[in-house]
DNA sequence: ATTCTATGTCGTAAGTATGCGACATAGAAT
DNA sequence: ATTCTATGTCGCATACTTACGACATAGAAT
């Protein structure tokens, strides 16, 4: 039984982690701020704009999709999506939380070393 | 060829990419916690106070510190880490200026819809 | 010198992610 | 009705992650 200690942790943790997992690779990354640079919210012309086949880049969408990060809705023959600014808003605050608490602690040495 | 068209997007995608996937495991998130909670760059007591084996948190400990979020110093018989706040805090500012990118756009219908 | 202890590395097993071609579906166009 | 087109799902190959026991190393303690 490997893989699955997740279920250990605090649900916050499992939270963030989550959600960093969904922004762990440059497609999902590239497609959030396509997403937020158009207006329109492009369909299948995402594909055409990044270097993977569409297959791949239908994977990454459904994934972000399945945190309901992006939102996509059928239109004719074509689907929209479009991002959950509403649930990126939430989450960027936990990931400030998460760095504020990072951050306030005992600085390491400027270059190199730990405070020990 | 599977498996590394990573280097096709921009240095900035894989940057936060790369960041986000080291926090894509509640371990890791419950790590950089742990050190940020304790004054002291506390060593392998870290292992103690997570669920996994020694084995596999050395292995989350060395993630961390190929990116350099972490940093170990040896003192003896024991190693001691603590947080990198200097790239923590510019981490915090990439992901903050992610997320603002993300979220300035159109916004969604509050349920459901887009507004394609 | 020998033993003890804290860490790290190796090897392995099993799960997961990435990427894509081929197929399925379902609305649009003719 | 048939064909065209935009999407999604399936299955597969390959690569990566997770998790851990067993071994290696190296400083401390006796």
């Amino acid at each position: 039984m490997t893989y699955a200690k997740t279920a250990a942790f605090t649900e916050e943790q499992q939270q963030l982690a989550r959600v960093a997992k969904a922004l762990a690779h440059p497609a999902r990354v590239a497609i959030i701020q396509l997403l937020a640079s158009k207006q329109t919210c492009i369909s299948g012309d995402i594909a055409a704009e990044l270097p993977l086949s569409r297959t791949t880049v239908s994977q990454h969408l459904q994934e972000l999709k399945a945190l309901d990060l992006i939102r996509g809705e059928i239109d004719g023959l074509t689907v929209c999506y479009c991002l959950n600014t509403a649930l990126l808003q939430r989450v960027h605050q936990q990931f400030t939380a998460f760095f504020i608490e990072a951050t306030s602690g005992a600085v390491c040495g400027p270059d190199d070393a730990c405070a020990c």
